[in-house]
This record gives C-alpha cells, structure tokens and sequence, in this order.
DNA sequence: CGATCCGTTGATACCTTTCAAAGACAGTGG
DNA sequence: CCACTGTCTTTGAAAGGTATCAACGGATCG
C-alpha cells in the first residue's frame, strides 16, 4: 500500500474513475482538478474544481462518486483511502474536521444549485469568475484570475455550451468589466462584475448582448428599422 | 428551553427562516416542508423536500442557512439546536451519524445539480416524480405519487417557471405516461417515465410537443404548411 | 508544415420564459 | 345554499435567451 506518496499528474490525467473502486484519497499539493460526471448520453456536468489543501475521494462507499481529472499540472499526495477512513473513525477530532470539509461542500454545492436553477449566463459567468478571484496565485496582482481551465470544461460547471461561455466572456468584455487573457482575465471594474453577477441591469452590457444580432441592432438603428 | 417537544404547523408556516438565529433544530415527524433560499430580486431556488424522519437545522453556524416552509400539516419535534451540538459533539457515534447524514445530503445535492445544469424540462419533471415515487405514503396504490407541494414549489426546485411544469406535465399525460390527479400524479407507463426521465426520445412524448404551436402544427399537418 | 486542440464568432433554430386570461377549487360570509 | 374571494392550476400567443450547426483563427506538437 502506497501511504502519503506525492505523485505528479499531467493535464488531463485521470485521478478517479466514476463508479470504479475507490482505493485511494488524494489530497492536491499544487494544480486543480475538476471533479464531473458523465450521462449516458455524453453529457457532461461538472461539481467543482479542486486546489491546494482540498480532498478528494474521502467517500464512505467503495466505489467514487464522481471522475476526477488534472485540469493542469497537478500534484497530490495519494493514500490508502481504507486506513485513512480507519484513522478517521477512530479520531472524533479528525471525524469533527471531516464533518466540517463534508459540511461546507454541502455549502458550495447549494451555491451551486442556485447558479445553476436561477441564473442567466451573464450572471453565471460573472459568478464564476468571482468565485475564482480568491483562489487566485498570491503572486499575481489581485485584479488578476486565473481560469486553468478550459471554455468547455467552465461550460460544464454553469451547464451552459462553450460557446455561450465565449460569447459571455466576450460580452463582458466589450462592455468594459474584464479583459481576457491567455490562461484567465483581468477584473477591470469591480462594481460592474459584481452588479453583472447580482443580475442587475449594467448598463454597459444590456447594449453587447450574447446575440450577435444585438450588436447588428445597434449598427442598423442609424438608419433602419430595428426588426 | 423546550426540548424534543412536538410542535404541529399549518401549511405555509415557517420552520427556519435564513439568516434568523438558528435556535432549534427539526426532526420531521410527519407531512412535508420546503427548503429553498430567495435571491435580492424574488427569485427562489427550493433545494429539497424533507420529510418524517428528516432532521433540519443541524448547522455549525449561529444562523440558519436555507428557508423552511411546512407544505402541508407538518407535525416536528423542536428542540435546543445549542444542547443538540453538544450531545453530538460528546459522541462518537451520534458524530458519525451525523457525518453519514450530511454525507447523504451532498449526494442528493449533486443528484440536484446534474438534474438542474444538464437536464430537459420533460427530464427534470420526469426525474421529480420519479424522486418522489419511493416517498409515497405506504397505504397509496404503488403507481401512485403524491406530490403536496404547488407547482410554484417545484418551479423552484427544477428551475422552471411553473407554466413550464404545468404544460410538461400535460404534455406526460397526453403521451398516456402518466395521469394527473390532485395533490399528485399516476404512472401508468413506468418505462415511458424512466425514458423521459433519461432523456431518450419517447414516441409518443415528441409529438406532445410543451409549445403549444407543435400541437397547432400536427393539427395544420393534413391541409396546410408547418410554418 | 500538417494535424489537432482550443477559442472565437456568425446565423439560425428552438426550448423555455413572459405576459395574459380563464378554469378549478376551497374557504368565507351573506 | 350560494355568491364571493383568493389561491392554485391550466392553456394560449409571442418574445427572448441559449443551443446548435458551421466556419475560421491561433497555438501547440509531432
């Protein structure tokens, strides 16, 4: 058995298989993971995305819950996901910590239910990217977030398409509140992500909508009808 | 302070308000109460039906995290949320209890999830009954699932709008999957309803289109255009 | 330098929402 | 007993937001 090894994980490596035996927990040294699972029919739906300090694999059950992949270069310690239950149970202290990591995932996934049942993709885009703010890497500067992962992978996690996501980000944009750049963007107006994640009427953005034909609207309204 | 007291709500009473002190903790002895959380603007996001048996309130928090509506009659017992912690904390066991507890909610979040990001209306409604069906009260014909809650409270659940459900429902019932009756639904094609919850195309669900402009078309089909 | 993956943009289709009105039903009071 | 009232439900018509299909640009890799 294979006990608190540091393994490395390039991209798109596989960490956790959905309903495959559950022998190891990880807990992610450096990278994120995303964490999703898959529909008969390819669909795809992702939970989250795992950093430094976050565990994954910690399930009562013997086989995962969900897959995990190495969104970008990740390493993690790996261990015996039986001991380390064993180690648990027989700790009410690390039980109470367990309870506490188990109790404010429940937190997030609500977050999330929300995100997902009552808001528009603006809203879910520009609640994403605050969302990542904080996690960002303590060196960059702090109007900088960085997103590891992909358009598809984003799209998967708001249960929205890539393009929609592309053309959120790019109407977002356009109206001045971020600029994107490779492996991320860059908040340039607090208070406009902030109103855009509330759903409020930026006034900037209700003009660059994810339409194309929004945009054409704007060009004809000089000198024709609006249709 | 009352303790493990039985306390009886109408419908529309509230249990827990978020936000509010969280002084006690529910244990559902009886009916059905909502948990959902309002967004600044109205909108509302329902997370789940608890029933008997159910515990609410259990939070490590000082205050409430979601909303509680009784449904229907609800019947609970009340008691010290405070004292209840203790207990939990001195015991190992009730610790572990409580771990499988929260363990089970996060499971049944993410079920949530897949179902609100990555599912059709007819799939959401479809999978709500089918939720439900194992919750029928135990002396109902096996086919039949009671659903005490408004339509508004499921809109809120699968996020929808409550037209929405109404007319997927209508659209289950003309392709005879099941039939609607008050305070719940029949099934009376249990492998129709498992295909509409999956997402497959039903034959008879594609022509029981949720527009009513699809019913106009297979109308017009015999003597004139689509449009 | 072609292949592949990722990201962006365009045009159109369609599912769900929105706005609106009427039906069904229980509770209340005359 | 029955009209009255409010809530819940159902249905219709039109609008709108997002998905789908498609093409292209740019970066990376072999």
């Amino acid at each position: 058995m294979e006990c608190e090894r540091l393994t490395l994980y390039p991209p798109k490596a596989l960490l956790m298989q959905e309903g495959s035996p559950a022998h190891h927990v990880f807990l992610i040294a450096a990278g994120t993971v995303s964490l999703s699972t898959l529909l008969p029919d390819g669909r795809r739906q992702v939970f989250g995305f795992a950093r430094k300090g976050d565990f994954l694999g910690v399930v009562a059950e013997d086989r995962y819950a969900c897959t995990a992949y190495a969104v970008d270069r990740v390493s993690a310690f790996r261990m015996d996901r039986i001991q380390m239950r064993e180690t648990i149970a027989c700790s009410p202290q690390l039980l109470a910590a367990l309870q506490e990591i188990t109790s404010c995932e429940l937190a997030m996934a609500r977050r999330h239910i929300v995100l997902l049942g009552r808001r528009s993709a603006v809203e879910k885009v520009a609640g994403f990217i605050l969302e990542h703010q904080d996690h960002a890497s303590d060196d960059a500067p702090a109007h900088r977030v960085d997103l590891p992962m992909t358009r598809l992978d984003i799209a998967d996690y708001l249960g929205l398409t890539l393009e929609t996501v592309c053309r959120t980000l790019t109407a977002l944009a356009r109206a001045g509140i971020i600029v994107v750049i490779p492996g991320g963007v860059r908040i340039l107006d607090h208070a406009g992500m902030a109103e855009a994640a509330a759903g409020e009427d930026t006034p900037a953005l209700e003009h660059a909508r994810l339409c194309p034909s929004g945009a054409r609207r704007i060009a004809a309204e000089g000198h024709a009808h609006g249709g």
